[in-house]
DNA sequence: CACCGATGGTTCGGTGAACGAACTGTGTGC
DNA sequence: GCACACAGTTCGTTCACCGAACCATCGGTG
């Protein structure tokens, strides 16, 4: 049988894709990492996902060179976003922006600013602003007005609560 | 349990997004209907989803909205694209460009036009010739450089490879 | 009218993935 | 040496996906 992550029959740039990034979890994963978070543990208390299969899921987006396993400070491995890995941003802004317009009565739960001019970016990475196309590692992570508080006694939901860079690795 | 479709404790817009349409098989049933495809039938055929799978799929997107179920022409029932599921087209867009960057050597292997203007969309939507926002019903799907031509004997890739709106139903 | 094929599903047994809890190994810091 | 955090692995259970078969409805055709 085709493995389930397969798409068979499919030739199509959006089913190859899918069968990079579509599987549970992946995405979420590839969110926090873009917020900030690179090790084993942060990654498997924030989202909560079984540990087996965070194990399965970074192994095989490093095969697929969307992560860089990169040796930390004391000898921690960290999972760093490659370039390649920077293009499925526009990816994860689009959804977001979808579910903020549908499921957040409150407004946006995050807002995305463009460093130094501090203008409002996009969905589309344009920065209102100054009009430039805003790169990722150019962007600042605000809480928004649907901001609903960190999770209880969790240093990471607290630590992405604070306006930080993306791809900027959490203190 | 929660809900395998459900990301419990994610206060966060992309994992709402992800809990409506990040299961196996919804984002290319989504591309599907907007390329034309209307009818359970056709869905079956050309994706090769089981059918019981896809029953499910077309409901829930009912519920949530992001299908309207029509009686079509000679009684059958048709889904098509709601406005809530048009803002969902910057996601297949953008994964699709990601695909087509990174595992299409040949080149992209559908794109985008401006109707009328005929200028190419780029993947945020802008017209590359006259500049403007073009709305999801106004794009023009073309076969790229590196289209590989329809499946065997598949009625529907065939009609998928011929120049059409986007949204518009097959023939 | 009886028949037939297409449509739009439902049912069902088998299989593989996800889940969560427990366990293991490895590298620091004290 | 000892404790502890980190980074997994193992394992039994549960659940969703799979594919094949079955069923009801509708529209035409003889």
């Amino acid at each position: 049988m085709a493995l389930p992550r397969e798409y068979p029959g499919q030739s199509c740039a959006m089913a190859r894709a899918l069968e990079i990034v579509g599987e549970r979890w992946t995405l979420l994963i590839l969110r926090d990492a873009f917020f900030g978070v690179r090790r084993f543990s942060d990654f498997s208390r924030h989202l909560g996902v079984p540990r087996a299969v965070l194990t399965e899921r970074l192994e095989f987006l490093v095969a697929e060179g969307v992560f860089d396993r990169v040796r930390g400070p004391r000898g921690r491995d960290e999972y760093v976003v490659t370039d390649k890995g920077m293009g499925l941003w526009p990816v994860l802004r689009a959804l977001g922006a979808w579910g903020d317009a549908h499921y957040s009565p409150a407004g946006p739960r995050r807002t995305f600013r463009h460093e130094g001019c501090g203008g409002a970016v996009a969905p589309g990475g344009r920065c209102a602003g100054c009009g430039a196309q805003v790169p990722v590692g150019a962007t600042v992570l605000v809480p928004g007005p649907g901001y609903e508080g960190p999770a209880e006694g969790d240093a990471i939901s607290a630590a992405l609560a604070e306006p930080h860079r993306l791809l900027e690795a959490l203190p």
